[in-house]
DNA sequence: CGTTCATATGAACATATGTTCATGGGTAAG
DNA sequence: CTTACCCATGAACATATGTTCATATGAACG
């Protein structure tokens, strides 16, 4: 991969890579993306955000843990645009931010129901 | 991390769980498994493995890795069932294991390509 | 046999990470 | 203005994690 191309194409399953460089920062983004989800609590908090959306409090309080804990997760969720949010007075309401973070929790579960 | 019990075998992909303990175990392992996917050496392992099956040395070489770091994300990998592996003489082969991980792949790119 | 190659694994180390605690900002009501 | 509430953030701490180094196992081969 790294050196002697030899010229052969490689039948690449997924879209659209122009060059190598670009290729290797999707695979950085990638990966960030998943360490993020990495997480029970973020994991946590996506998965009751997929209900409906919710602010702080809600969150908090029915996954039993501390506002603050919530806020830095929510931080880094935002950061990696998994979930978007709307502010609305004093709170903060939270949701999903695209389907592709829903089909990437389907397809997970599946496979972690298949071990 | 819970054990696979075969036999039940459901489709409706976010209400298919029974009880509030089967969830919690459930997303124990869905931020297990995105845990292990969140880390960049192994995002390029299991993306060269997307193209074909792979020695350790194929990847070490191809990946400007040692020999030792990719067997030892390789156990990772395994340990998750996110690759399998066929021994042969003194090599072992690693491929991913199943489409579940090939799709999870494809809609994290096309999330973060959409960022 | 001994050697070489491919792989696996344990220990050690430096770095990264999640939570808690304390604090500050901002908004709505008293 | 004062209070109460919601949210955000920085510091600190304990824990988790990836890599390197050294070593072990096992297979092919002279």
């Amino acid at each position: 991969m790294s050196s002697g191309d030899k010229g052969s194409r490689k039948k690449d399953t997924f879209k659209e890579v122009r060059n190598r460089e670009d290729f290797e920062a999707v695979l950085y983004d990638l990966a960030e993306t998943f360490r993020v989800l990495g997480d029970q609590t973020r994991v946590r908090i996506l998965m009751a955000l997929t209900q409906s959306e919710m602010c702080v409090r809600d969150l908090a309080e029915g996954l039993d843990l501390t506002d603050s804990a919530v806020s830095h997760q929510l931080r880094i969720l935002r950061n990696s645009r998994l979930v978007k949010f709307r502010k609305e007075g004093k709170n903060a309401f939270y949701s999903i931010s695209d389907e592709h973070v829903t089909s990437i929790f389907r397809e997970g579960i599946e496979h972690v129901e298949n071990m």
